[in-house]
RNA sequence: GGGCGCAUAGCUCAGUUGGCUAGAGCGCUUCCCUUACAAGGAAGAUGUCGGGGGUUCGAGUCCCUCUGCGCCCACCA
């Protein structure tokens, strides 16, 4: 017990009382708990390529409050935090930030020194390094990053239990990710398969259906005319794509459409190239797309590649890995005509293929210039390409319909706050199309756990790939050897390679249950007192990408959702409705507002927020909430001024006056309402409601027995006075406490020991007061208040008299009320008489 | 084209199963240094509850419909 201080201030509580936590470990998770005694969180791990901004601070804080509510709610809370440092953000992160690049045929180099540490200039030409010296240079960043998101994390004060802190690219998660995936593939959930795939030209690497985007692009139709092979004339198509003409393999018109039907099964010859291709009918076709006619290339997009699939077509490609046109024609393409084109970026050789089709007349007319939505890499610069390769793939329903069935009605298992959340869930799954892609030909991330074995040619045998040991785990397969070989037979015929991708970075966090809870670790329980998981909180933007593979792989491994509960909370919008973006430079950092307004004002604003609901960046709400926490000091002050010191946990039994009873019936419902919000994971709800009641105490219940309290009216008045008022704070302090955690524990600290974070949620008092009793007397005490406001004079100013006229029925309501009035309102002469609506005659004693 | 959400005071939003004259905060106006708080306190003004129709004794709340805004998905020649 600190006892009161003469000035309180929020100043440098959050410092002061995160010390405290940590060294007493409040957030420490029990591990010999029981499930049932269990509430865990399956953090969100933050992508660690940058910094942590307000939606963070938004979104971690609803979390907070929940864990904090659990966690005085008698539960132990198991509240881990992550950092989901694998994969492309780092990577690209680290390239911009040292000016390098990944070259993996780069000769390793020990002690290796950056040529930068943080912004290099911009005409900087990146060093390619090696693939070691740049995962060495990815841990390093990592680092210094993660200890930065930590700091700030804990100074927003998370209870979370940091000794459980873990990372996506660290041993056991890559551990949990190798032995989730091996199990897949024993059970032939995931398989590999050489298939046309969405690439990004500038990463090099596949990418999967949910991490595609589109984006409006100018563009423009260019109308080419395709000689018949019959010689009767030419078949018009409009294209966006002409570069993509030597891929051409057919043209496609929807089977209804009578212009075309009679062609159907002839062929046309390709303007430039002269391949003869068919023209085949597909519903795909949409007669009202330009001609209604359109050329199939391999590939231009995904309706190419159903078309491709679905009609037998033959294979043309003609771009590569890096964009550019290949060197060589396909096999059946004039490489003449090719060659002024080959090696092109996409861009340049439409640019050429135009000039060509425009000097031998096969384009009709200028191009017509067009916005259209091009495919992109959520993460990438230039629109995807498609190209053909061997990736792994996860069965997540989008070729089963058995499986999406069921992957579907799993989300039943899980309440889902807002409830219409679970439709997106739904209509994600329900609009698949094909399954997970999780190989990446990229370099930081956990490697694919497979070797393949060569055959005499040097060929890699895929269908037969070598998989370790889970005992084993993790391994590097391009380090380690797998059993029966030795490592001279790497990459010899008749030996083995390593299969050389890594593992897409939501494969790793689609197991953030099993990884935070140490699944199938030698030696720990854990796993089965956490699992299946309370709580799933997210933004909602990424239902479709981590919440569905989370449940994908728990549907796979344990036949289960991984929790009961998914909390999806919405955008930070600036003040004008747009959401929130850097590039507008309207971005505060949160380390700002911390030192403004206070932690706890922040919190403030952020649990305004309902869940789900995108919520307005609002500065007016943090200084409510600072005045709020500023409130809660002052006014815990003020009533442990009359205990003389002792009068923690203050026992009802004192309180008989019918007023303090009545207060004690809304703080009642007050503390019924907040829980009901709480156990529905509206910590708004619970916010709102302790708020209205707080503000009401402060400004109305205590003024109104603040001269009782004194001692105004005997000691037995003051006794329950004093008890009531006790019993309230100590109260709103625990109800406030997972909002404002450190006004409330600084204000808890001067008159109790131990962390009110420790404490026991509130009950109702159960005395049985009646609620409205008070509120006519509080009416009364407003109107004394207006008649001195209206005329201009302090509210200290003495009264003559009041004379309440009011219905009979509340007579003896305000007769309880009487004394407390007066001394409230410094009323000398104070009467009662019968009326309609409430009213009150006040004479103000004259001012000399 | 399909799905979902939103529309209440100048602004941000409450309004839970339909029920007294529709609420809060911010902002605004006026006043007050009052022994917890002047980085405070008291009081006040402000609404065709998006439009139209329906059910009902009664609709911000339920049903239909229209409009506007936002998000997700599909389409992408």
């Amino acid at each position: 017990m600190a006892g009161i201080p003469e000035r309180p201030t929020l100043d440098g509580i959050e410092d002061r009382w995160s010390e405290v936590w940590e060294a007493d470990g409040v957030y420490r998770f029990d591990r010999t708990a029981a499930r049932d005694q269990v509430f865990s969180i399956d953090t969100p791990p933050p992508t660690v390529s940058g910094s942590l901004h307000m939606g963070h601070v938004f979104s971690y804080t609803h979390t907070d409050t929940i864990a904090r509510y659990q966690r005085m709610a008698g539960k132990d809370v198991f509240y881990p935090m992550g950092w989901d440092d694998n994969g492309l953000p780092t990577e690209r992160r680290v390239q911009n930030y040292y000016g390098v690049r990944c070259d993996p045929s780069q000769p390793y180099v020990a002690g290796f020194e950056p040529p930068f540490r943080g912004d290099p200039p911009k005409d900087h030409r990146a060093v390619a390094i090696s693939r070691p010296n740049f995962l060495e240079l990815c841990d390093e960043l990592v680092e210094t990053d993660e200890k930065i998101f930590e700091a700030l994390l804990r100074r927003l004060g998370l209870s979370v239990d940091w000794t459980l802190k873990y990372a996506t690219i660290d041993e056991r998660s890559r551990r949990a990710s190798q032995r989730a995936f091996l199990r897949n593939i024993e059970r032939g959930e995931a398989y590999s398969q050489e298939a046309p795939t969405l690439w990004d030209i500038d990463f090099r690497t596949a990418v999967a259906q949910a991490e595609m985007e589109d984006r409006e692009r100018p563009g423009a139709y260019h109308k080419i005319a395709f000689p018949r092979s019959d010689g009767e004339g030419a078949i018009e198509i409009d294209t966006t794509r002409p570069e993509l003409l030597a891929a051409c393999v057919a043209l496609v018109a929807h089977p209804d459409d009578e212009r075309y039907q009679p062609l159907f099964g002839t062929t046309v010859r390709t303007p430039l190239y002269g391949v003869e291709v068919p023209v085949h009918a597909h519903e795909l076709a949409q007669p009202d797309k330009g001609t209604g006619i359109a050329m199939i290339c391999t590939f231009g997009d995904t309706s190419d590649v159903t078309w491709w699939r679905e009609l037998n077509l033959p294979m043309r490609a003609i771009i590569g890995r890096d964009g550019r046109l290949l060197p060589d024609a396909p096999n059946d393409v004039d490489n003449a005509a090719y060659a002024t084109i080959a090696g092109l970026t996409t861009k340049q050789a439409q640019t050429a293929v135009v000039q060509q089709l425009t000097e031998s007349g096969a384009l009709l007319g200028e191009p017509r210039p067009l916005q259209h939505p091009v495919k992109f890499y959520e993460r990438g610069e230039r629109p995807l390409e498609i190209v053909t390769s061997r990736q792994w793939y996860i069965r997540n329903g989008g070729r089963d319909a058995e499986l999406r069935a069921e992957l579907v009605a799993r989300a039943g298992e899980v309440t889902w706050h807002p409830a219409h959340m679970r439709h997106r869930y739904e209509n994600w799954v329900e609009g698949l199309n094909g399954d997970w892609l999780v190989s990446r030909q990229r370099f930081f991330g956990v490697p694919v756990p497979v070797w393949y074995p060569l055959d005499a040619a040097g060929e890699p045998v895929y269908d037969a790939p070598l998989l370790p040991d889970e005992a084993l785990l993790p391994i590097d397969p391009s380090t380690d050897v797998p059993a029966g070989y030795e490592s001279a037979q790497r990459d010899q015929p008749g030996g083995f390679t390593g299969d050389a991708d890594i593992l897409d970075t939501w494969a790793t966090s689609s197991l953030t249950p099993e990884i935070a809870g140490r699944w199938e670790e030698e030696g720990s329980d854990l796993f089965g007192r956490i699992f299946p998981m309370d709580m799933r909180p997210q933004g909602h933007d990424i239902i479709r990408t981590w919440l569905f593979s989370t449940m994908v792989r728990s549907h796979h491994e344990f036949g289960v959702a991984p929790w009961s509960n998914a909390a999806l909370s919405g955008w930070i919008l600036d003040p004008d409705r747009k959401k929130m973006s850097k590039s507008k430079g309207n971005v505060v950092t949160p380390l700002d507002l911390f030192e403004t307004y206070g932690t706890d004002a922040v919190r403030y604003w952020a649990a305004s927020g309902r869940p789900g609901v995108d919520t307005a960046f609002s500065e007016d709400q943090m200084k409510v909430g600072r005045k709020l926490a500023t409130k809660l000091l002052n006014v815990t002050k003020f009533v442990l001024m009359f205990g003389e010191g002792e009068g923690v946990a203050a026992s009802t039994d004192a309180v008989t006056n019918p007023l303090d009873l009545s207060m004690l019936a809304k703080l009642d419902e007050t503390v019924a309402e907040a829980t009901a919000g709480f156990e529905a994971f509206d910590y708004a709800r619970a916010l709102e409601r302790t708020e209205a009641f707080f503000w009401w105490f402060c400004d109305d219940y205590v003024e109104l027995v603040k001269g009782r309290a004194y001692n105004s009216q005997g000691s037995d008045g003051a006794t329950s006075a004093v008890a009531a008022l006790q019993t309230a704070l100590s109260t709103v302090q625990r109800l406030i406490a997972p909002i404002v955690p450190f006004a409330a524990e600084e204000s808890w600290s001067w008159w109790n020991d131990g962390s009110v974070h420790a404490a026991a949620w509130p009950s109702t008092t159960g005395l049985g007061g009646d609620a409205k009793l008070v509120d006519p007397i509080i009416e009364v005490l407003t109107l004394v208040r207006r008649a001195k406001t209206e005329a201009k004079v302090s509210q200290r100013a003495e009264v003559t008299s009041v004379t309440v006229s009011a219905a009979d029925d509340l007579h003896s309501a305000i007769e309880l009320g009487r004394a407390d009035l007066a001394d409230a309102g410094t009323i000398k002469e104070f009467r009662v008489v019968a009326g309609q609506d409430l009213s009150c005659d006040v004479i103000l004693a004259p001012t000399t």
